[in-house]
DNA sequence: GCGACAG
DNA sequence: ATCTTGTCGC
């Protein structure tokens, strides 16, 4: 193998690195958040198993779902998750029609070694208001007032169930919002002793029980 | 160079 | 993430 073949990912790399630049971490939208929309992805052998879910932030009930199956054409590299998930759940988004006013992406934001995860990406291309929630660190570690730090800058904040439960949903900015405003968002949308938000719990139940029979 | 590493 | 049986704990 030549040095060519060797570093297939240069562009994706220099693709996050200018849409960091890209990305609003300030609160960007005037509609009041009322329907909030989770999407998540499965894998069964070489296919990915997207489903979006749609729901109603008062009552927390579930508006609209819809899925789809598409070939898994990348493998899973540590901060090049755009590159294995963006297709799957661009894809899902567009069957949806129903609106809504906020998106959660089941991985980080901006808390992302190039400031740009995949929540960040899925964020600038819909130009939809966008937090990243993540089940483990990728970068950076948890303060003691649970904010997460990276290179010295507060990126995202590790929201627990309760006090003593070890589960922990790593909360950051993907687009068009503010951090702070994010967390709210997230623990409002969050049923009491779950640590995932609803969206995204019932997506990612939805997309594991997509069958291809 | 070494270890860590979203799903 | 997925592949997987029984097992520990509230």
């Amino acid at each position: 193998m030549n040095n060519n073949n060797r570093t297939p990912y240069a562009k994706v790399i220099k693709l996050q690195k200018e849409l960091a630049k890209k990305v609003i971490t300030r609160d960007d939208f005037d509609s009041n958040v009322e329907f909030i929309c989770g999407v998540d992805v499965s894998y069964r052998k070489k296919i990915a198993y997207c489903s979006a879910v749609i729901i109603n932030k008062e009552n927390f009930d579930i508006i609209e779902t819809v899925s789809s199956k598409t070939g898994i054409k990348n493998p899973y590299i540590p901060g090049l998750f755009i590159l294995r998930e963006s297709a799957p759940i661009l894809q899902t988004l567009r069957l949806i029609t129903r609106p809504f006013q906020l998106l959660l992406v089941d991985g980080h934001g901006v808390l992302h070694p190039r400031r740009c995860g995949l929540a960040c990406y899925v964020g600038i291309d819909t130009n939809i208001p966008t937090i990243g929630v993540a089940k483990s660190l990728l970068c950076g570690g948890v303060q003691s007032d649970n904010f997460v730090t990276h290179k010295g800058e507060i990126l995202g904040y590790a929201l627990k169930s309760n006090e003593n439960s070890k589960k922990v949903a790593y909360v950051s900015v993907g687009h068009k919002i503010g951090l702070l405003t994010s967390i709210e968002l997230v623990k409002s949308i969050t049923k009491i002793n779950q640590y995932i938000p609803e969206p995204l719990r019932v997506a990612d139940k939805l997309s594991k029980e997509l069958d291809d029979k």
